[in-house]
DNA sequence: ATTTGGGTTATTTTT
DNA sequence: TAACCCAAAT
């Protein structure tokens, strides 16, 4: 299977601790697959297998290249339906899988399979409503911090009772009424939050004996991707997993570690190998991603942090194309050297807009950018938009989640807000009571109109006559949303866009039976956070956030807005930043660098407009790092910049010129 | 019940 | 700048 030696040494050491430091483009996908294939030629059985992934599409990628394997090896029947052979590998990610054991032995816990996944948005109006109630002002605190707190202390495996006992300030005391609360709230409506189908796993196994020996007796291997973003109550559960054969391998990249502010610690990762003594480490350095040059600048960078293991990426590929530098007077004149630099990449080689990545650090960026791809007719796809969490979408779940779990009043309240049915907030919070009868005559037919509409949704899906983008059709129809949104504003419109695309999405459970469709559509909804699956299909430049572009390749990628303050970012407020932030910051331009294959971009303006203001900036101290590199390595675009750095009076002298009618991009 | 206006406040967001 | 939220006005 072509492994290089530390791929092989991987694969073949199946029992024990393992972990494997693999560097960005390492092969790393790869060697978990083939160490899984290994581990079943061993005569294990698939199901015996756990792989923990941290995103959906990272673990249908991995599902998917075993399957493949296997069928290779003969290790499974050919043509059959591995969605139905239940004696495969469990592939999932952390919520999911938490989901998935809480779903099918939670009951002790108060929960069932309909158990409702509030994202943050929901959380927040909870938490609102809660502060409210205790007449706390909102200005002095406010809600996404308290959420935010509780949120970090639940990733943490903290309970109300730890945080009680550490109560220094007013501020904690509010946090921890609220969290009590707020875990009440939850309750009441048989709905957990995304740290609590971590946390709320770890407590059945904990509490439940026989469920914890049931699934340490089933995962016998397990695999934990991206082991660097693990937080606390992740790494929690993994030790209840776990068996005492400690057949666990973990893979990891710390210099990818760009979530700790999320609570990711990077410990998980440094103390492996005291946590599981007696294990084995492989280091992979071998890079089959990008070229030379590019890698020598991702070292040559990431080699300033201090919290890191050392590690140096090398390539048998060629030194490759020069890193171009690419200054600009501002933001405009970034955006119209980046398209350019676009166009002169189309005309000289045969290369795809879908090779052309522009990444930034704060999502406000894509805007000049988008205006300017929008006037020079490139088409483009700015990704990170998530499609379920638009409100048009989540009303529409609203209906089709609450004609099953009648009790998660967020739900409710969406649904009897939309359309307008003419229920305020009195109304409302007499219905929330059960006092039903005191609200007007009308609106109690009106709400009756509506339980009836919600009675027959869920028995539709109860009945298994129609198909599940039927039901969401129906659902539009009979609610009056469709009418409302077609004799809307332009805006309304594109939401029944939106919501048209939602039902396309559900035609792909169509051939499920309601029931399982239902179940599996709902639980992707809203455990998934991009309506882009497979950015391989999308046909045009992809402008994203550093972030979403992690574990993304492009042949040619652009990093922009390289300049102090804003990339490193500058914290808001007078926050400093620490010495760990600035190193994420550091990782942040790592992980940028190594998405490039064939060439780099890294451009920069001297004057940008943030909110309204125009802003001198100085050029980014990553920048600096090309200065490490031969001069062979690096190139200066001059094309908005002067022979002296004395740019400003050079695009004095040069004449305006238009980019635009060079080439023509009908075509593409 | 809905609209208007003023004040506030701007990172990153795998789930 | 612009989006968002809330209170006050209609």
């Amino acid at each position: 299977m072509n492994l290089n030696d530390k791929q092989l040494e991987a694969v073949e050491t199946i029992n024990g601790p393992l972990l494997i430091l693999a560097g960005a483009g390492a092969g790393k996908t790869k060697t978990i697959v083939e160490r899984v294939v290994n581990i079943i030629k061993n005569g294990i059985e698939p199901e015996n297998i756990l792989c923990v992934t941290f995103t959906n599409k990272a673990a249908k990628e991995m599902l998917s290249r075993i399957i493949e394997r296997l069928r290779e090896e003969n290790l499974i029947e050919n043509g059959i339906n591995y969605f139905i052979n239940k004696n495969i590998p469990t592939i999932k990610t952390f919520h999911s899988l938490g989901l998935q054991i809480l779903k099918e032995n939670g009951q002790s816990l108060g929960f069932n399979k309909n158990l409702s996944i509030l994202d943050t948005n929901d959380t927040l109006q909870i938490i609102k409503e809660i502060l409210n109630s205790l007449s706390i002002d909102t200005k002095l605190y406010e809600p996404s911090k308290i959420r935010n707190i509780i949120s970090k202390e639940k990733s943490s495996s903290n309970t109300p009772d730890d945080y009680s006992k550490k109560i220094a300030n007013y501020t904690m005391e509010i946090v921890e009424k609220a969290w009590r609360l707020y875990d009440k709230e939850l309750k009441k409506r048989v709905a957990v939050d995304f740290d609590d189908l971590i946390i709320k796993t770890i407590e059945l196994l904990r509490s439940n004996h026989s469920v914890k020996e049931f699934y340490r007796k089933k995962f016998k291997y397990i695999h934990i991707d991206e082991y660097q973003d693990t937080n606390n109550s992740q790494y929690e559960l993994i030790k209840e997993l776990i068996n005492d054969e400690k057949n666990i391998c973990v893979v990891g990249d710390i210099d990818q570690n760009i979530y700790s502010w999320r609570g990711a610690n990077l410990q998980n990762m440094l103390n492996f190998e005291k946590d599981f003594p007696g294990g084995k480490v492989v280091l992979l350095e071998e890079n089959y991603r990008s070229t030379q040059n590019i890698l020598n600048l991702a070292n040559n960078s990431i080699e300033k942090n201090k919290v890191r293991f050392p590690k140096n990426l090398f390539t048998n590929k060629e030194t490759g194309e020069p890193i171009e530098i690419c200054p600009a007077f501002d933001e405009k004149k970034e955006a119209e050297n980046i398209i350019n630099n676009i166009k002169i990449l189309l005309k000289n080689e045969n290369i795809n807009l879908k090779d052309i990545a522009i990444l930034f650090r704060t999502n406000f960026q894509s805007r000049i950018l988008e205006e300017y791809f929008l006037r020079a007719n490139i088409p483009y796809k700015l990704l990170g938009t998530k499609f379920f969490d638009r409100k048009e979408i989540k009303d529409i779940m609203s209906y089709l989640r609450f004609s099953k779990n009648r009790e998660n009043i967020t739900d409710l309240k969406r649904i009897l807000e939309f359309p307008k049915r003419g229920f305020g907030k009195t109304s409302l919070l007499k219905i929330f009571s059960n006092d039903i009868k005191d609200i007007s005559y009308s609106l109690q037919e009106k709400l009756k109109e509506t339980q009836n509409l919600l009675d027959k949704i869920a028995k539709k899906i109860e009945n298994n006559e129609d198909k599940l983008s039927e039901i969401i059709m129906f659902t539009i129809k009979e609610s009056e949303i469709e009418e409302e949104l077609m004799n809307g504003s332009d805006e309304d419109r594109e939401r029944l866009e939106n919501i048209r695309e939602l039902v396309s999405i559900a035609k792909k459970f169509d051939n499920l039976n309601a029931n399982i469709a239902f179940d599996t559509f709902i639980e992707e909804a809203s455990l998934r956070s991009d309506q882009d699956d497979d950015e391989n299909n999308i046909e045009g430049v992809k402008l994203m956030t550093i972030h979403s572009a992690k574990g993304l390749e492009f042949d040619y990628t652009f990093i922009v807005g390289l300049e102090q303050d804003l990339f490193p970012h500058i914290n808001i407020g007078n926050k400093k930043r620490t010495a760990e932030e600035e190193e994420e910051e550091r990782r942040l331009f790592y992980v940028a660098i190594t998405r490039a294959k064939k060439k780099l971009f890294l451009s920069y303006a001297e004057a940008r407009t943030i909110y309204g203001e125009r802003k001198i900036n100085i050029p980014s101290e990553f920048l600096e790092d090309v200065n490490t590199l031969d001069e062979s390595a690096v190139s200066y675009n001059q094309t908005f910049y002067g022979e002296n750095n004395d740019f400003i009076n050079k695009s004095k002298n040069k004449k305006s010129f238009s980019f635009f009618d060079e080439i023509d991009f009908e075509d593409f």
